[in-house]
DNA sequence: CTGAATCCAGTCGGATACTG
DNA sequence: CAGTATCCGACTGGATTCAG
């Protein structure tokens, strides 16, 4: 498969298995969205409040995003308050161990620089 | 501590640990830099023609920014080809598990299509 | 509450040319 | 070989506003 060629875009740099995850985890806020997902559907009212700071405007773009990549799934919610509920898919589950792996790391580095 | 403050800055999102690593992996290329870095030194060349399709200034770029937050070391070498080494610090082994964690989603994503 | 629209700034990355 | 300097297009994200 001859690779896309696109001019200026940051999401298909080579073709390798990193970058094709990092894909799937663009903009900076994707790796927290999922990890807020990770234990279970949540609303997105609810994720707005779990992620510190992020604008609804991210939010909603990465959660469209990542509906695009199959990461997660958006439910609609006719209830009379309307609401939506969003969950991972299993291919979003599979990043979790990554997500996990990084977060680890995070915590490690907050841990010493506090000490 | 008072969150600093900063209009448009990508990479300071929230402060969680998952955030901490993705500053740390900030920029498109830096995993694959940090990836190709993991098997031992390699030269500025090297890497160059290790990663498919970056360009000198931006492996440049990634390799300054990675030394300023101590993920990788440079050597200068004065031989008479001039060139410079670089190789991963303690900390940057460090997101060597999560960088293989993406990495093998990635390859799983890459093998379910490719099948 | 959900989430789209607009406006705007900062950053990233590609191409190219050039220095030591 | 190892970088740096420009120029430039694209994307992300913040703030605000508005609609269903």
């Amino acid at each position: 498969m001859g690779l896309p060629v696109r001019k200026n875009n940051a999401s298909i740099p080579p073709t390798c298995p990193l970058s094709e995850s990092m894909a799937l985890l663009r903009g900076a806020w994707a790796p927290n969205v999922i990890w807020y997902l990770s234990a279970g559907p949540r609303r997105f009212g609810e994720l707005r409040h779990d992620i510190p700071r992020i604008s609804a405007r991210v939010l909603s773009a990465r959660l469209r995003e990542l509906e695009s990549r199959s990461l997660v799934t958006r439910r609609a919610l006719d209830s009379s308050p309307p609401s939506a509920e969003y969950a991972l898919t299993e291919l979003g589950r599979e990043l979790l161990p990554a997500i996990q792996a990084l977060a680890n790391v995070g915590e490690k580095v907050m841990a010493r620089r506090a000490s």
